[in-house]
DNA sequence: CCTCTTATGTACCAAGTGGTGAGTTGTGGA
DNA sequence: TCCACAACTCACCACTTGGTACATAAGAGG
């Protein structure tokens, strides 16, 4: 093998490349690329992404593309791929489990809108990915376990506030996620439609708390109320 | 030979289907482009999509297209007014004055949740709208309006609500329209994915009712409790 | 019947598309 | 030191893309 950088994969490394120091690098190269990538899939679509076009803004080739990924699709399959993972990661980081089930729950909405906030190119790449019908996800094995992290923290928490009877207990755990992901998707997804056609920018940070604190009522109100 | 097929005419068309055969009719023409056109950009997005495809599933060439609408992407946009324009017309029938409040709004949120069920290609062609920040949307004229038969409907039945005391009185309309839409869009729109990671296919027949029941359920508890 | 406008069909193109063949150079290990 | 191979560059291509020049046929009106 060629030279190993000690860096041990900073996630979020852009391409920040220094001009200077060109040494080889395959590491650097290969994220360099899937950072590009993932920018200009995110930016356009996978049909309306060129090439080309991803090439003009790396500090290497074309050809490095191909290289090392294979091809437009399997550079898409990558980027969704790293994307997915990083999210699982921060999920993982989750630890609600000292609260009481209304703030757990409360807490949990939360943090799954400011996950969201803070990664619309996240959102869109599913957005794309749907447009596709999932298709190149279905067929990746990277997602193995993507699913339990959220669902199981939300399941154990319902648990707990039914013990302790302040839930309902006829409340699916993957309902409570589902309600959740929609409405911190949709305020992400379709933000240019909405403010088109309702003049409200759902992403306008003088409105954020108030959404904020809308879906954790919204949430509460539905498990509390009989 | 230039006789016509009958037209096996595509759900709702905009020009009169007469039984008479005419070799040249350009509202015809122009309308299966439209049926055409709207199908495939649906399923492929803007980028996606190809005029060539599209000509090659036309009765005519793709010469019309460009005579009729100019351009891919005119013809594009005139996709997208037609899909809102049908959509406003639907959402004006709505009827539920006569309802008591906590009826109308589960009336109400059923409603919109048969509505984007009924037209999972429409729900295509917003979030491929979306994907493009809704240029082609801002500069289209033809949605004037379009925002207020949906709120407005849910404005009156809240502040009956209010009156009547069944409600609270800190519930902002496009507050609880936005809750609608996103539960209803993120079930059409976000299918694939999440069936992928969660393994729960969120348009399931079997499950319909239920998820119906969740979203009013929803609603009506964050607006009933205080 | 003739003519003029509208509607339609055929053949074609320049620019861009994803993708590659083949050679060049840096670098770690023997 | 030197070599083998990974990392990289550059020029190139077959094919598709959106778009168009031009010929022509069908009706409406006179």
């Amino acid at each position: 093998m060629t030279a190993r950088r000690p860096e041990s994969e900073p996630p979020t490394d852009a391409a920040a490349a220094r001009p200077v120091e060109r040494t080889r690098d395959a590491d650097r190269t290969r994220a360099e690329i899937l950072a590009v990538a993932t920018a200009e899939f995110a930016d356009r679509g996978y049909a309306g992404a060129r090439v080309n076009e991803i090439a003009e803004k790396l500090s290497t080739t074309k050809r490095m593309i191909y290289y090392y990924f294979g091809g437009k699709e399997q550079l898409y399959v990558a980027v969704l791929e790293q994307a997915y993972g990083r999210i699982r990661a921060l999920e993982q980081q989750v630890d609600v489990e000292h609260l009481e089930p209304v703030a757990a729950i409360r807490e949990l909405a939360g943090l799954t809108f400011d996950h969201h906030e803070a990664h619309p190119e996240f959102i869109r790449l599913v957005s794309i990915e749907n447009i596709h019908r999932a298709e190149h996800l279905a067929g990746s094995p990277a997602l193995a376990g993507l699913a339990a992290p959220a669902v199981d923290v939300l399941a154990a928490i319902l648990q707990r506030g039914r013990a302790e009877g302040v839930f309902r207990d006829d409340v699916d755990a993957l309902d409570v996620h589902q309600v959740i992901s929609a409405f911190c998707v949709f305020r992400t997804a379709n933000r240019h439609t909405f403010r088109v056609i309702f003049d409200r920018d759902m992403l306008d940070p003088a409105t954020r708390d108030h959404q904020r604190r809308l879906l954790g009522d919204l949430v509460v109100a539905h498990l509390t109320t009989r």
